[in-house]
DNA sequence: TTAATTGTTCGATAGTATCAAAACAATAGA
DNA sequence: TCTATTGTTTTGATACTATCGAACAATTAA
């Protein structure tokens, strides 16, 4: 695996937002008590993970962050760029899911 | 473990440069072949740690990286305040090694 | 004491990141 | 077709980061 790789990768994830949203896809989730409040934590669960896919992901992460959708559409780029996550687009439906291999590669990172 | 930590760990991964500096006190090693260009892999092995501690890591990292030393103080300091590694001074010796539990979060990220 | 080594701090500069507002494009429903 | 919904792109403001050189401080060696 190339540095450069993780750069991006770490990158991506040092954005306090961006690490929301990235964590929000990775639950399949986004009932997140949030709304600016700094109450979110990573061992927060309860919701409905489908197969790891989050339907209408833009539209639910714009429904709990206080953040512009430009500001919300620019985090999910980026987080694509770096490999993070995938989307596809059916229609009006916008689905996401975490990217495995990357997932793997920061589960592999130190070992 | 607080949201907000997580982004001070990856946003002291996400510059190239502090990464590799990371990455050879993580080795306990600076025998990298870098100096510049892009062929340092982490999958890089072949030295040295003596239990986990590197000695001399400023001058160390000095030597095979082409950063000024007020830069690379500026990249140690970052990574001492996102809690990833600590430093000692004793006199001239400068002994660096990773903070376990900061290497714990990162594995135990998405887990 | 003097000189060399080791690292820190300060000030400047160039580049990058974050964010919002507004205009836009594509789709779906009435 | 007209309208609402959904997301993108562009533009621009502001703040933050990476980097260097120079001056500095502390330690060690001569």
């Amino acid at each position: 695996m190339e540095l450069s790789n993780y750069v991006k990768i770490f990158k991506a994830l040092s954005n306090e937002q961006r690490l929301k949203i990235f964590l929000m896809i990775h639950k399949g989730c986004c009932e997140s008590k949030d709304k600016g409040s700094s109450e979110f934590l990573i061992e927060d669960k309860g919701c409905c993970p489908v197969a790891g896919v989050l339907e209408k992901a833009f539209t639910k992460v714009c429904g709990c962050m206080k953040l512009s959708k430009s500001t919300i559409s620019h985090h999910f780029k980026e987080l694509q760029n770096a490999g993070l996550i995938t989307c596809e687009r059916d229609g009006q439906m916008y689905r996401c899911k975490v990217n495995e291999e990357a997932a793997g590669f920061i589960k592999d990172f130190l070992k």
